[in-house]
DNA sequence: CATTTTTGATAAAACGTTTTATCAAACCTT
DNA sequence: AAGGTTTGATAAAACGTTTTATCAAAAATG
């Protein structure tokens, strides 16, 4: 008697237990196939729109299907097909607006295509680059958008010579047949120089991160031959190189100091948007007029630059067209393993953003 | 003859094609025992640090592995152990700094543990999240970290009844029994208008997005309380719901004719940075001074909230604590699936960062 | 009507792992 | 030396799919 009672309560527990927790299993094409009598080929094939099944089976099939909720075991696809319908984002950073823009754009087209992205940053790191790669490579992926940076060319080679297509953003390999989009450097930072000098400014300073990049020293090149090409002053020590792993603080100081020493400098670009705003720190703290004491430019558009008196005037990516152009090239070599895009190398035109940093005249 | 060298050419051509492209076949556990002789089971014992193989025979194997850069096919591995070792990470945007940071520090956490991550945004929208969720759940994913949103309770149920560990962070449902951690939102801006009050402000407005969010709300009843308890002026009218969809322009011009409207306004708080800043622009073209005509508070820092002068007093959030804290708890349920975290639930006090912009007495 | 062809359905193998159960040989016990 | 135990290695099943090959029945052909 006791025991049963015992018994009783127990079972009433562990029937409890199971309706609140209600662990529904997820469903197998085996058991559907069960469920409606049929074999699990036959219903691969009507899941699949493949093969030749007649019209009320096919309904019986989708039916349970869809009113169990079933949802096929991504792993089990992957594995049988080699596909895992995921690629892979891999940028320098992952916050600011120029990821967020991109990643929304990739994500959105992705989607549309029946992938998943999935996400990591470099921090502009060669170990964590490795590491990263390593962690994506292994079937998890079917493709790569990616920043590519010195270091990395083994890794980057691994994977295509796996199989596996990859679009480089916003740099590239110089004389590597990898595709790559991304901002047109060079003629941009010309043209914002040139802006610069039609505006009436002849002591240009320059600064940039001390970076072994690809896009900045292009950036370098642009501002170098347009300083030439108006006959501006040319002086090596009006370009900056700060160093990227400094604070915030110390690079602020840094940047204050430089722009002292250059008594005579009346203008200043920033190659990178990060930088433009410590420049602006700098410049608030030393109390400078923009733009009456110094005209100010920066590499790459920003919120704050729209926003910051007198509104600082910026070469505006163009990500949107950026972003699209690499999921599109990336989502072609998906599709067509067999259409060569390696040598699709695109830059793209910048737009200059004119905005009160940049008028001393008026 | 003509024949034979046709076919030596060709052969000579696949050769070459073979060699360039060098493809590379993915070993497997099945290469590694013939290489060894061995059986596949005792390269994955040896791979894995399992069951009792001999010393030498595990180092033949561990060479092998190692020269031919063997890596464990994940989709294999997912399907044989139902774990894929990723984390779904779901939030509302995938810009902007409090993101950032976020990723940034699961990331880092996760990849401690072995785990990737795979980001995704709702977009405050319910479809969206719906179709998100409904992506990353067949078991691609072992668990989730999610910015819940009104509308998606049903999905995350599901979720969680298929065993699927589940943390909230930034919001929450409430009454239901899931982990979360966030903010503390009503006692952080309970004290920002109490530190409102204290700077002599007594007409204090409230903008806020007209989104249907708890956190929202209780920042909202935070305000209500403190204006109470500080005997300050209310007025439903001073409370003002700026519609989440609207176009930026059209925002400036409403918050532009709050502020105008409500004559005897002297501070007003921003509910979100992404307010704030709509709130300085608007404040920035009524050509009102900040501290002067107006104090200016907002919730969430920002980097331009630094940089604006005179400085934007900010309700900082703990960003890096609510991170740690989410990928923590996610990982102990991950680690430990009897261990229930169901009512851990985590408000962490923010800061208040002091700057220029609420000092009308100064 | 005998044959070929088409149709509709299925069995079985494979993808690369992990893990349980099994087993022979070598090592201890008394 | 007979029994028991430990050691070292493996076979085989399973995870949930996709796809090839197969096959009986039905339909079309001559």
């Amino acid at each position: 008697m006791f025991n049963f009672l015992l018994n009783t309560l127990s079972n009433c527990y562990i029937f409890k237990k199971c309706t609140v927790t209600m662990i529904k299993k997820k469903i197998s094409i085996k058991d559907i196939a069960k469920l409606t009598n049929t074999s699990i080929t036959t219903v691969s094939f009507v899941l699949n729109g493949k093969g030749r099944i007649s019209a009320d089976i096919r309904k019986k099939i989708l039916d349970v299907a869809l009113e169990n909720g079933y949802e096929p075991n991504r792993m089990a696809v992957g594995l049988r097909t080699g596909e895992s319908k995921v690629i892979g984002l891999i940028v320098e950073t992952i916050s600011g607006p120029f990821f967020g823009t991109m990643a929304k754009v990739i994500e959105y087209e992705a989607e549309k295509a029946g992938y998943g992205v999935v996400y990591c940053s470099t921090d502009n790191n060669i170990q964590k680059g490795k590491n990263v790669i390593k962690m994506l490579s292994n079937q998890l992926v079917d493709g790569y958008i990616i920043t590519p940076i010195k270091g990395l060319e083994k890794e980057i080679q691994k994977l295509i010579s796996n199989e596996k297509p990859v679009v480089f953003i916003d740099s590239y390999f110089p004389g590597i047949d990898i595709p790559h989009v991304l901002v047109d450097n060079y003629n941009s930072v010309y043209q914002a120089i040139q802006f610069l000098a039609d505006s009436g400014y002849k002591n240009i300073g320059f600064v940039t991160p001390d970076l072994d990049l690809v896009q900045l020293q292009e950036r370098l090149m642009g501002y170098q031959a347009a300083i030439k090409a108006n006959g501006l002053t040319e002086d090596p020590d009006m370009v900056f190189n700060l160093s990227y792993n400094s604070e915030r603080t110390e690079a602020v100081e840094a940047v204050k100091e430089f722009l002292t020493r250059q008594i005579n400098l009346d203008a200043v670009f920033f190659s990178t948007n990060y930088l433009g705003i410590i420049g602006l720190k700098s410049i608030n703290e030393l109390k400078l007029n923009i733009p009456v004491d110094l005209g100010v430019m920066s590499f790459d558009d920003h919120e704050l630059f729209e926003l910051y008196p007198p509104g600082i005037t910026s070469v505006k990516q163009p990500t949107y067209e950026i972003a699209k152009s690499a999921i599109d090239l990336l989502m072609s070599s998906l599709n067509d393993r067999s259409f060569d895009v390696s040598n699709i190398k695109l830059q793209i035109p910048a737009e200059i953003i004119k905005r009160g940093s940049t008028s001393s005249l008026t």
